[in-house]
DNA sequence: GGTGAACATGAAAAGTTCTCATATACTAGG
DNA sequence: CCTAGTATATGAGAACTTTTCATGTTCACC
């Protein structure tokens, strides 16, 4: 997937110490979280170390204080950046394909988020914050929230419901397609077929059947 | 839920340094579990410390480490308890009703894991594993893998489908399951009662879906 | 080209995990 | 009921992590 793009999602959602300025130092946060998805993917969350990612990311530890709080917080803002980017993807394929039939949509979503977990390093063990939001730094908003009202607010301008049916569905159709994908990265690291169109199945399943048929 | 029992669960499961072969030790590493799911409830996963764990169990953290090789595998004895019970408990549940309608006994297991999640401390936290097999022990063996072995035992008798269809189903079934319950759980420490029925919805319908209607 | 804010750094303080030498409690055999 | 042999208990401290902070640089702007 190349058309991944960053989206603005509420600023604060990134609980950083102090937010870079400078483009010097912008530039350094980044490269701390690309170090954090490389090394999570490559080791796995609970062998990372904040010496390790500053060494990865070629900064002095203290450098990841300047603007980070604590550990979680890296993982934290590498979710958020993984869900900017892809709220921003969804956008983007949405705004290019112009009214679709919903069934078309899903796939496109779905699709999407596959390519992030192919093509975005350590994003199938990072997510959209499993590890710290649910489990980690647990009464914090869900980031899937801020995720279902995006496409809430999509799918609202072109399907003609009370827009809290529309909430409640999809958030319920976003979690299932979520676990079954998860699963299915967890049964293969590419992905197992199989579960991936079971997931399509199933999602499109519980829509239709909620939703009847709409474009 | 009262009748919640333990079922013998392929014994390396829990790898243990040393197996307690004493009541007394026993009965202490059972308290070093209960000390640990009592700090998740309370304090959340990473804050979990040996030291604290050791100190709520009343004991020395030296004997921690004697049956246990680090922290994460506390947590996973844990998870193997809790998955221990949940299939005592639907064992035991499917044995009193006899045959029903596979409708039926897709909500008696979901109640069954709705009482654990209320009455076990930490389990809407521990889950099965969620933190420790899959995200910090990411390559292991799956937990839910046993379950839904299980359960495909358990239903294989009663419906007639190829053992392998089941297989997959259930497996589906139990991630989407699982998904939506925790979901539940997130919004509400109770369970959010809604949810809880949509669940019941997505994966009666899924499963009557792949299967028709069938006893 | 000087000045204050932003940034970078790494040694060390603070906190955790895990080990190990030592002490005590069981258990079985006699 | 005594004793050797094993299982278990203990906590100080070794090893490793996280986080702080005083100090030195770089940047942006006037």
């Amino acid at each position: 997937m190349s058309d991944i793009q960053a989206a603005k999602v509420p600023a604060e959602a990134t609980p950083l110490r102090r937010q870079p300025v400078q483009q010097r130092s912008a530039k350094r946060v980044e490269q701390m979280l690309d170090a954090s998805a490389a090394l999570i993917d490559e080791l796995g969350y609970d062998a990372l170390t904040t010496t390790l990612i500053a060494k990865r990311a070629g900064v002095a530890v203290g450098s990841l204080y300047q603007f980070f709080p604590d550990k979680r917080a890296v993982v934290q803002a590498l979710t958020a950046r993984n869900l900017e980017r892809f709220v921003g993807a969804v956008n983007e394929r949405l705004k290019q394909l112009g009214p679709e039939h919903w069934w078309d949509v899903v796939d496109s979503i779905l699709d999407i988020y596959l390519d992030m977990h192919r093509s975005i390093p350590g994003f199938s063990k990072v997510h959209f914050g499993d590890i710290i939001d649910r489990q980690l730094l647990d009464e914090t908003r869900d980031n899937n929230a801020v995720l279902v009202d995006s496409l809430t607010d999509l799918v609202a301008l072109q399907v003609d419901r009370p827009v809290e049916d529309l909430r409640f569905a999809i958030g319920i159709a976003n979690e299932v397609a979520d676990a079954l994908l998860k699963l299915a990265f967890r049964k293969e690291p590419s992905g197992d077929e199989k579960i991936v169109a079971e997931a399509k199945y199933v999602v499109k399943g519980y829509l239709a059947a909620r939703f009847g048929e709409q474009s």
